[in-house]
DNA sequence: CTTGGTTACGTTACCCGTAAAAATT
DNA sequence: AATTTTTACGGGTAACGTAACCAAG
């Protein structure tokens, strides 16, 4: 038995005449007849009586309208649901702190203005957690700053990206123009926790070149890092990519690294077998458009 | 999209792979993989991620399983019931040969006439054959003459029933008011085969008056026992509720015990266990309505 | 004579299985 | 190498329509 049979059932039900309901349903008149058997022998009884021209509902029949009643709607209603959800595209996109703060925003909302109606869930949580999740299937595709280990997984370094020093507007450096490393020599840092990217990237620079500073704030929340260069006289190495969005009017200067050492990307990642649906190719797209950003305030340089 | 394709669907989604599901569905595993690519095309969106061999179910999959839990489990209790409604509207009613000639016919008629729709069987053998398959709930219920063994089964002695003696135009006992039992000493019977309810009845009733006779014609079919009485000049025992169907405008005489020897009762028998449908009070019912029955027409005596 | 249901029969489409290929572990 | 999904193809049957028939107003 089939819910085929159940709607052709409830049709005949509601119109009367068979005729009626074949019409109803764009279906032959003969067609219901048999469904309409099929039904009465599958279930061992007569749904209709048949007396002259006329149908009417046994016992049985009664019973099985009020029941399927319900049953093909909600099955309707289900299936109407179902179609709808696959029109809606969906993204579960992963970031690392860094991306999750300066990028993943906007790429949010340019997926939402790309595909109206897509529902797009971001998750922000360090790069080995990103990592276990696409691989569980958990997340789609990711935007990370650290390194990817599991070969399962492909890594697209598609957005440059670029850590400066910056110092507020009562620190000594702030109307430098160049500062040598030896400057930094001992400065108060306020930097991400170990483990990070930026931390990390920031420690094998220090280690090259022998820099001895002193860490004085740790936090794994730019804003947080910001402030205290704001407001203590810290220093800070991030992304310029946070500052666009975090400095707004405050008083900062930053500083480049002149040889690149500071430099990175963003990756793209996901899982060699994701099948690459609309959302995640234009995901693609953007980030290409993202690759280079210009640096909209003054800066200076570290030699 | 059929409750078929929601079936395969759950089974996937609870074994997590195809081959799985397929092999508990007893159902190959390609048409496990079609059903499920029917879905995903129907709804232009994939159920679950195919990430190596794993099957991993996407949030549209998630939606899916629990909406369609409850829809299939509602369609299979729905369907299972009806099957059961449709079997209470059945009977399949068991009867002896006395029975199934003279009495099953109008219950059927009346059964039909008070459930309209009712789908009645009726299976016509021996006492003992019909035990047997009241046991082996292959009969609903049945109505006999005989005696019933099985302490598994209900007996209800509901409808009164009386041999009598019968003998043809040609006979000499045809003009008799009364007959002793010597007058039938050495006469020709017509009898029904040894084992029937009649044919032990009237042995016991020989046994007992020491009545010598000749068994001249032995058959199961009550006609030709009355055509051997109307043609042969035999005699014949038989229930009287035989001969108000078979008689009509035939010239016989019929001779009723008058101690009462050859009264006896039909038996509705079920089993113990049994539920107890609505057909089956209504047969109950009617057998009561059918308990007497007047003998119309004129008979004589056996003293 | 019209309307509505059933029966009969042929076509189409779908369901499902087998076999083989592809992919992943 | 073994397991699992996908692809390809063919046979059987279920769904459906047409036509003819039947029954009731």
């Amino acid at each position: 038995m089939t819910i085929r049979h159940l709607k052709i059932f409830l049709a005949v039900a509601e119109y009367k005449t068979m005729s009626a309901a074949a019409e109803k349903l764009y279906i032959s008149q003969p067609t219901v007849s048999q469904a309409i058997r099929e039904l009465e022998e599958h279930y061992h009884g007569l749904l209709f009586e048949r007396l002259g021209k006329k149908l009417y509902l046994t016992e049985m029949g009664k019973i099985l309208l009020t029941r399927s009643r319900d049953l093909v709607q909600e099955f309707q209603r289900l299936d109407d649901s179902m179609v709808e959800q696959g029109k809606k595209m969906m993204l579960r996109l992963g970031s690392t702190l860094t991306v999750g703060t300066c990028l993943t925003p906007e790429i949010i909302l340019h997926l939402e203005e790309k595909f109206p109606g897509i529902e797009v869930r971001s998750y922000v949580s360090n790069t080995q957690e990103i990592e276990e999740k696409l691989l569980k299937s958990e997340l789609d595709a990711a935007v990370v700053e650290g390194e990817v280990q599991s070969p399962d997984l492909v890594v697209l370094p598609i957005v440059e990206d670029m850590l400066v020093l910056v110092c507020g507007q009562e620190h000594a450096f702030y109307t430098e123009k160049m500062l040598l490393k030896e400057a930094l020599y001992y400065q108060k840092f306020a930097m991400r926790e170990p483990g990070s990217g930026t931390r990390q990237l920031f420690e094998e620079y220090r280690k090259v070149h022998q820099i001895p500073i002193e860490i004085s704030w740790e936090a794994n929340c730019p804003r947080t890092l910001i402030n205290a260069v704001l407001y203590n006289k810290a220093l800070s190495v991030m992304s310029f990519r946070l500052l666009k969005h975090e400095i707004r009017h405050d008083k900062i200067r930053i500083f480049l690294e002149q040889n690149k050492e500071w430099n990175r990307k963003f990756k793209l990642v996901y899982h060699r077998n994701k099948y690459l649906t609309p959302v995640i190719r234009e995901l693609e797209m953007y980030l290409h458009q993202c690759k280079k950003m210009e640096l909209s305030v003054k800066y200076g340089w570290i030699r």
